[in-house]
DNA sequence: ACGATGGATAGGCATAGCCTATGGAACTTC
DNA sequence: GAAGTTCCATAGGCTATGCCTATCCATCGT
């Protein structure tokens, strides 16, 4: 049974002719013919009863007319779901963010961004980076924010933004006239850092390394203002990045002057996964904003 | 968009696996795939993302599986109608009669029938011949029970019984005691006939033609308990057919011997018309009882 | 690094649906 | 009632399409 078969049936009854019902279908009457016949052939009945010059439903067209209509109006509804899908904006996006870009990178793009597409239903999780790319793997998630480089060729990166990474120093400490210092400036310094499993203590960690700096470590903490309350407190210094230095702070920011002192921030996707306009637009106000 | 395009499509989602589904769909992986792409190009998006290893349905995938679900729902459906549809015998038959067999045939014939097929509809309209043969054309009955023959080659006949015409007299008429007489020997009678359009009058009156016999006619009626019951009263005689002549009656019946005096009463359908099993079980149990 | 797994691609083949031409029955018209 | 018209069915040829095998390419696991 073909949807064609079914088509060409409702259309011989709709016309109330093989030869009429061709024409409406752009096929000959005798390919319409062969098709009604074989139809009936698998079903092993007739549906018509040919009558000289006019054709009629016999009892059994009569019931799977109904059936045949109930096909082809589901197949038309599938296939207005998908044009439909395919202009809408909107659906379900769950984005995974790491803590140390979430409060600061987030929030204001969140708000713009579902002002702009309020038929986005956008869920938020904040994991670290190696849960969000499990997420990621296993579809949990379709985006993640985190710090660039990611390895591996199972993930596709879009760089968003760039930023440097600032050493915190308590409000009376020696280095606060400075404009810029290097990391070896705070070799005696004891430091704060973020908790290990976090990406960017990593690179705090790998920027030491650089400048030949193994930095004992005093506190840890899972997110920057307690750190920054402690350097406040002159228990040390940290370093951070740009997006988390505090406008109210108990600790003064010095710019770090070495070169690879930076932080990239991208969106990350699971390579091969294929993108709905949503998702796209999403992307695309991340990266304009 | 094609019905083996759709049941790919599940059975990917069933199994999670294009190698997989083609098995389960007995064809070979790359017809599957093929397959899949086609739909996915017609549909001009990806249903699956392809994960190296692994398929997942995407956003779009996810809205058009119940759609395609429901269309192959809907098709099997349909297929369930039609076995079940032959299995049955049921639904509506409408037979239509003539009023000079109504009476006598039909009666037992429908309590046997409707016992045995609790399940049929049936409707019986009394009409004469012609009546019955342009509702057969138009559809509106189904079998029409009728005398035979019936010229035409736009309908099947099929004979059910022949019965001898008998002559009709009071109970004190001359010719009572013969077990048989001839249609000329009522030449001098006065004769009782149904009305015109009766084909019995039709079938009586060609009779006597071919007797030679002119009859004159003293009364007409639509039915023949009012002609025996004026026969009865002495008007004068009548021919009726066997199944007409009654148990308790004023009037003696007499064989009427010539070779032509019987009435064979047939069904008739349309030539072309599919019969349900309903239908050949209507007919098959009226040729056996 | 290697083989195993899974999907895509290429090329050949057979079938299925379409076409035109024609047949044959029924209905219309003169 | 004979000819023409209008149907649907049949026959035969053509093309497209779906299927096959063989192969490729990427990924994944050992």
């Amino acid at each position: 049974m073909e949807l064609h078969q079914l088509r060409y049936f409702c259309a011989v009854v709709e016309t109330g002719s093989f030869s009429r019902a061709a024409e409406q279908s752009h096929v000959s009457q005798p390919s319409l013919s062969q098709q009604i016949l074989k139809l009936e052939d698998e079903l092993g009945a007739r549906l018509f009863d040919r009558l000289g010059r006019s054709v009629r439903l016999t009892e059994l067209g009569k019931t799977f007319l109904p059936r045949a209509r109930a096909v082809l109006r589901e197949l038309e509804a599938a296939k207005g779901d998908v044009v439909e899908g395919k202009e809408f904006i909107g659906g379900p996006i769950t984005v995974g963010v790491i803590p140390t870009v979430s409060p600061y990178f987030l929030p204001p793009r969140l708000t713009t961004f579902t002002r702009k597409f309020s038929q986005v239903r956008l869920t938020v999780v904040e994991e670290i980076t190696p849960v969000l790319l499990d997420r990621l793997r296993s579809g949990t998630i379709d985006v993640a924010l985190l710090a660039l480089p990611i390895r591996g060729r199972e993930f596709d990166a879009f760089p968003l933004l760039t930023e440097r990474l600032f050493a915190a120093l308590p409000k009376k400490h020696k280095l606060n006239s400075r404009r810029s210092l290097a990391l070896k400036d705070l070799r005696a310094e004891p430091f704060l850092l973020l908790r290990d499993g976090h990406c960017f203590r990593d690179t705090a960690v790998a920027a030491c390394d650089r400048a030949r700096l193994h930095p004992q470590i005093v506190f840890e903490s899972g997110q920057f203002s307690s750190l920054l309350s402690m350097v406040g407190a002159g228990m040390g210094v940290s370093i951070v990045p740009e997006m988390a230095i505090e406008k109210k702070s108990p600790c003064r920011y010095i710019r770090i002057a070495d070169d690879q002192a930076i932080r990239t921030i991208g969106a990350i996707l699971l390579r091969g996964r294929s993108l709905t306009r949503a998702h796209l637009a999403f992307l695309s106000h991340l990266r304009e904003t």
